[in-house]
RNA sequence: GCCCCUGUGGCGGAAUUGGUAGACGCGACGGAUUCAAAAUCCGUUUUCCUUACGGAAGUGCGAGUUCGAGUCUCGCUGGGGGCACCA
């Protein structure tokens, strides 16, 4: 007990035993049951950095609410955690710290689980997994050899992004304006042997899928759309003037082919390369093409610029014209066939480029409207839709007409095909690093790459490594690599590149199913029980790699047996980030926010100088800017389940969340509020005992708690479907505030204080669990609330007997009404007119319409 | 440049999807309690006019549809995000 006879909720005390007890009673260990519906809630798994942030905390209790929310509405619940754990991190810090990379992360997983743990999630522990561990990899080596087996895997020279501290290959992805998402050292261009997934075997039904995934955000699957980047057109084959090869375009506007003007093919474009080779000026052009490299902002201030090659190309319909082949720097080998035809009249960018280049521009697509004597291109090209001239056989058709007769020509004549091309590029999964996924593959100078077999796996990493120079340790290794080649015996090099890290979060959900089958990476019968995922929650900023990555490993997986299953994800819900205020000192340092004082007058200062603080805006918590507030500090001041109120509390969970101490005391006041209504009973305001009868009949106000009672439980149930999380605490919130408003000490008032106050307690569990299972058994129960159903709402009780409508004249608000639920049209009318208040709005005039509602509206017209 | 989302009190946000705008919380102000403070409790809190009863305006701005618009349509404007010489 605390002064004046109050006692708080001590959260040091109830939280951890409840934890025990759930422990104890194994209240989340899933398994199967053919004979229940299963509900699998997954969060995205966290890269184990040593603590964990508030954007973790955000996302495991959304989860948690989703998971205890459904196993109290009698699903047979799956709710895992693991370890996403391979990855850089780990080697810069045995660069820095001269740690071993397993050794940290194993000492930081074992941190972050016990921070994690405080937070009472609804975890089953027993299906933990860590992604670096052998027992995990060596059935994602399987993986890699069934997929090579049925073509999903191969090996191909390719360019890549190169980031020089790192020493690794980079996806396009991860190059960020031009530099390395982590180093932010600029990106260079090399060209290596990779190993490769081909997702584009699936780009096709990757997009079509995105149609059915309707619990997806719309947003995530706009973006995926984009990144897969689906265009119908064609491709077109060119005689190389005096040579016996073509050239192969590929476009999206074939009709606009008779206002071509000139070729352009990509720096890296076989041909470039080819002809580079005899002409030092063509080759000095290819290298500043190359140097420019993949960034955006470099293409972007650089000015569209080509080479002329010399050689010319033949027109497939006009007889004795030809075109000249310039090397250009807007050319993309990686889309299409890296070669382009310019129709300067109907494209901008080609249009800019026919201006510096003088070169002729022939519009094809007449607007309409326009004299096909008159129609001229001036300084921006026609995109629209018009009627084609200048065309020969294409004269008068329309834009869509055309690119189906000049196709249909195309493949009469062999120079050309109608085709469809992707965006999308085959994944690139090696990478030049220690701590991951060996790839299981012997280099034999007589047998080529030749796949370890099965029964060797798994290949596993080397402990004895060394960081002392950048590069790969596993290259420099004196022993490891030499191996037998499996296939003839004679003395090979094992692969050294391991896999993207993406590879091992593309399919943990479904080890999550089986986690600790030795044998293989699950079972079918326990994917085909558990899978899909039900609920996934994460972040928005892997909306399109890690899902996509993950959508194409079903896939690939359920080509290879291992299940049958269309998409991984039913549901998946995307969270805002955690926010916060930013301080700086005067001469503009971060300072983090327990570095500042506020004082009364709202003034900030240093809280050892006492020097002024000034305020900047909110914005994501991040180390860098040091506006971070630490959920192990919050869990100790505050309790887990005051974190997880306010986490729920103000913000829809799809927008941003901003943390504030006011907001975080708020939730704390509430959850004492509770406390005490329970624990320090007042003798003016009597609970009833444990199993009371409710009184026969209840008076009116007492009737009307109890209608409240009911929608409350109807409401909140509402809106935890609909993952309104914000909504379901006000409803929480608002019914509190109603029952601590109950007066009196009849049996009447005591009884309407045990079931409400029962019924906040059951609809707060899944956001606060401690502290309701602790209520619960203060309340006289036995039993625990995790294993009690939910409510469920009388529904005759939650809709109203008598309802207010309001009275509108001309659509203002003039008067309010009580009427009997569902009042005939003809009552509704009179009591409205019958108002004081509508009277007088009316005045002398005469109603000339009276618009009806039932239990919402009248609104009378004059 | 293209595409998507978004704009509601001092602040975070509600609003049964076209039917009572501002639930719930934060902050602020006033009061009770206290020697005082913290904690707690009770009020008030969109703006303007009015002593009051009540009235007027109000969901970024401007139009429109409708008996009725925060919600639908069009235009403008601010903010956020995605994509990008993609042929």
């Amino acid at each position: 007990m605390g002064v004046y006879g109050m006692s708080r909720y001590n959260f040091l005390e109830v939280e951890p035993k409840w934890r025990d007890a759930w422990e104890k009673g194994a209240s989340f260990s899933a398994s199967e049951d053919a004979g229940r519906e299963k509900y699998y809630v997954l969060e995205m798994f966290p890269y184990p950095s040593g603590r964990i942030h508030m954007g973790h905390v955000r996302n495991y209790t959304l989860g948690d609410v989703v998971a205890r929310y459904k196993k109290a509405r009698g699903y047979n619940v799956l709710h895992p955690m693991g370890w996403d754990a391979f990855g850089l991190p780990a080697e810069n810090a045995a660069m820095e710290n001269n740690v071993h990379p397993a050794k940290w992360t194993r000492e930081n997983i074992a941190s972050m689980r016990d921070q994690l743990k405080t937070l009472g999630l609804s975890l089953d522990w027993a299906r933990e997994i860590a992604t670096c561990e052998p027992e995990y990899y060596k059935h994602e080596q399987k993986m890699f050899l069934d997929f090579l087996e049925a073509g999903l895997a191969y090996r191909k020279e390719s360019w890549v992004n190169w980031d020089p501290v790192d020493q690794t290959v980079l996806a396009n992805e991860q190059v960020i304006d031009g530099k390395g998402w982590r180093t932010g050292a600029v990106v260079e261009k090399r060209q290596l042997s990779q190993w490769f997934f081909k997702i584009t075997e699936y780009a096709e039904d990757l997009l079509k899928a995105l149609e059915e995934l309707e619990r997806w955000p719309n947003k995530v699957r706009l973006m995926q759309h984009n990144w897969i980047g689906r265009s119908e057109g064609a491709r077109v084959r060119f005689k190389i003037t005096g040579r016996d090869d073509e050239l192969e375009v590929f476009t999206t506007r074939p009709d606009t082919l008779f206002g071509m003007s000139f070729c352009a093919i990509a720096a890296n474009h076989p041909l470039a390369e080819e002809l580079g080779r005899t002409n030092p000026e063509l080759a000095s052009f290819i290298a500043e093409c190359n140097q420019m490299g993949t960034s955006e902002e470099a293409i972007e201030k650089a000015e569209k610029k080509g080479f002329d090659t010399g050689l010319t190309i033949e027109h497939p319909f006009i007889k004795d014209r030809v075109f000249k082949i310039y090397v250009a720097n807007f050319v993309l080998m990686e889309y299409g066939t890296g070669a382009i035809f310019g129709c300067p009249a109907h494209d901008q960018r080609d249009l800019d480029f026919a201006r510096k280049y003088e070169l002729d521009v022939v519009p094809v697509v007449l607007p309409k409207g326009e004299d096909p004597k008159s129609f001229t291109i001036a300084d921006d090209a026609y995109t629209g839709e018009g009627a084609l001239f200048n065309s020969e056989f294409l004269d008068g058709l329309g834009v869509e007409a055309g690119i189906s007769a000049v196709i249909e020509r195309l493949e009469k004549l062999g120079s050309g095909n109608g085709t469809i091309s992707y965006r999308l590029r085959d994944w690139g999964v090696s990478r030049q690093r220690y701590w991951g996924c060996p790839i299981p593959i012997v280099y034999c100078d007589d047998c080529g790459a030749v796949p370890v077999p099965a029964h060797e796996l798994p290949v596993q990493l080397p402990e004895d490594i060394d960081f002392e120079a950048p590069g790969n340790p596993l290259d420099r290794h004196p022993s490891w690599k030499h191996v037998a080649c499996p296939s003839c015996g004679k003395p090979g090099t094992r692969e050294t590149d391991t896999f993207d890290t993406f590879v091992e979060s593309s399919w943990y959900f479904a080890r999550f199913c089986d986690a600790n089958n030795d044998h293989q990476a699950f079972s079918r019968s326990s994917v085909d029980y558990w899978l899909p995922v039900d609920q996934y929650i994460g972040g928005i900023e892997h909306a399109v790699l890690h899902l996509l990555y993950s959508r194409f490993f079903n896939r690939a997986l359920s080509q290879c047996g291992y299940m049958d299953l269309a998409e991984p994800f039913a549901g998946l819900f995307t969270q805002g980030m955690v926010c916060h205020e930013t301080y700086r000192s005067d001469e503009g340092a971060w300072l983090f926010p327990n570095q500042v004082n506020r004082s009364d007058d709202g003034a900030l200062s240093h809280v050892d100088t006492g020097a002024p603080v000034k305020i900047g805006r909110s914005e994501k918590m991040s180390k860098s800017r040091k506006n971070v507030v630490d959920p192990v500090d919050i869990v100790n001041g505050y309790g887990a389940d005051t974190a997880r109120i306010f986490m729920l509390s103000d913000s829809p969970p799809d927008r941003d969340l901003e943390w504030t101490e006011s907001g975080v005391e708020g939730a704390w006041r509430f959850v004492n509020r509770l406390w005490r209504s329970i624990v320090d009973v007042d003798e003016s305001a009597p609970i009833a005992a444990l199993n009371s009868a409710r009184p026969t009949s209840l008076s009116e106000a007492g009737t009307s708690i109890e209608r409240l009672i009911h929608k409350s439980i109807a409401g909140v149930t509402d809106d935890l479907e609909k993952f309104h999380f914000n909504r379901a605490i006000a409803r929480i919130r608002e019914l509190t505030n109603s029952i601590f408003e109950v007066s009196g000490t009849d049996a009447e008032a005591a009884w309407l204080r045990r079931f409400g106050l029962e019924t906040i307690i059951r609809l707060l569990n899944p956001m606060a669990p401690h502290l309701t299972e602790e209520l619960w058994e203060r309340l006289g129960h036995g039993d625990m609330l995790v294993a009690t159903d939910w409510p469920s709402a009388d529904e005759s009780l939650v809709v109203e007997e008598t309802v207010t409508v309001a009275v509108q004249v001309n659509g203002k608000l003039r008067a309010k009404i009580n009427l009997p639920r569902d009042a005939d049209s003809t009552t509704a009318e009179q009591t409205a007119l019958a108002d004081e208040n509508v009277h007088r709005a009316i005045g002398e005039k005469e109603p000339r319409r009276i618009i009806v509602v039932p239990n919402r509206i009248v609104n009378v017209v004059i």
